[in-house]
DNA sequence: GATTCCACTATACGCATGTTCAGCAGATTA
DNA sequence: TAATCTGCTGAACATGCGTATAGTGGAATC
């Protein structure tokens, strides 16, 4: 007997052996690896590729889905928490790198993984907040989904960043195995300053604050409510 | 009469030209933009490229240091302030957009320039950090060169991650006078949250911070010790 | 005025890429 | 057993790339 529809079901078929090898090496070499690379990660002929997916770019979509399906598969068993301790947290699990890498990667250069996922972590900040606030655990925000949408891309670019640096992400390959130990030394380098900064500020007083805020309030659409036009779209 | 020495002195040889034409197209098309769009742009042919710097490669490095130099001109004008707030007045001119473009892309694929410029905000951030608990507008912090580093990285990423999203960096080419107003909108944007977060922090109360120094002070050389070596080499 | 020099162009070479296509081997069907 | 189907291959094609090279025209030098 013989399964007709190829795709959905079990994922055991040479098409999603294929796109997992896609990923492993968009992952391990960035996205502008050659086809020919992963067709001999994965053992097969460069036109099987085509012959599946018809196009790089659809196999790279395939693998967008793909990712972000299993980064939500690893996060609908944990807790809503800072994208800087969701990285954290999957990078101890060596299975997780290549997802953990295409991800970063995408999200790096603004690809539908990366922009997608993104959205997710800035949503969850936002429920996370407003728990936060009803525990009084978590300080109010004048402003709470542009509050939550500065933490997540602060947090997260601050991390990519520093992985730019610590890692030759753009120059050759990768070798995934190393870039758990690299996450976990930035995570750590990263948890003192950011825990200081939550807890105490860096400013001594508030005049700068209150400064602004008094500015913002006089020239009633400048530049605050351009910036919440702009948002909208 | 003819200048012997070609390039060091006024910047107004076909060399110069070339090398400034190389800038502009990297920052509108990245840096995967061919030889033959950059001399078309010039209004040269390709080789005259290879004529004068030898390679592709050499051309970006030129470009790079030009880059450097010119933000450092502008640089040397004004007095020590955020990455954002730096970024801000530079988008306010310009004639500065192929430039400030250039540095963006660069710093966010871990280009030379981008790092050295980079290295300088971190730099930069150490002694206006140092200035400010001096004279009080700054909390200390346990630790500031760790501090100066997440503050920037954190800031110039979250800027790049926003920019990722709103300008489509990595697709196409971008109109360099669309960068102003984009990058304005993100700080914008970006303004309120970062002054909530410098003088009131996130978290309620001091629980986190605690907890993570009692950690730290039990366990003498992980992982905070960890990081301290790392940041070293 | 003849010669040398040099910025510059046009053409072409070698290479890597994504994609196409004719054909093959083995399982399935008749 | 014969016919059909299909996942798959290997070679080839078109394209765009960085670069090399031969040649040209006009200015500088003698």
């Amino acid at each position: 007997m013989r399964i007709v529809e190829s795709f959905p079901e079990h994922d055991l078929t040479a098409r999603a052996r294929l796109r997992n090898a896609a990923i492993e090496i968009f992952a391990a070499s960035g996205f502008n690896a050659s086809v020919r690379d992963i067709a001999t990660h994965a053992g097969v002929s460069a036109g099987l590729i085509t012959h599946h997916f018809g196009s790089k770019e659809n196999l790279r979509h395939e693998c967008d889905l793909e990712v972000v399906r299993q980064y939500r598969e690893i996060k609908s068993n944990g807790v809503a928490m800072t994208p800087t301790q969701s990285i954290a947290i999957i990078s101890e699990t060596n299975e997780y790198a290549p997802m953990l890498v295409y991800i970063l990667r995408s999200v790096k250069d603004g690809g539908l993984a990366g922009r997608e996922i993104l959205e997710h972590m800035i949503e969850e900040a936002i429920v996370f907040s407003e728990e936060g606030v009803a525990t009084g655990v978590v300080r109010p925000s004048r402003d709470p989904a542009s509050r939550a949408r500065y933490l997540v891309t602060s947090g997260l670019g601050g991390i990519l960043l520093q992985l730019s640096l610590r890692a030759e992400l753009d120059i050759g390959k990768l070798d995934l195995s190393e870039i758990g130990p690299i996450v976990r030394g930035i995570v750590d380098d990263v948890t003192l300053p950011t825990l200081e900064v939550y807890t105490e500020g860096v400013l001594a007083d508030g005049a700068y604050l209150d400064e602004y805020l008094r500015v913002a309030a006089n020239q009633n659409g400048q530049p605050a409510p351009r910036s919440e036009t702009e948002r909208k779209k």
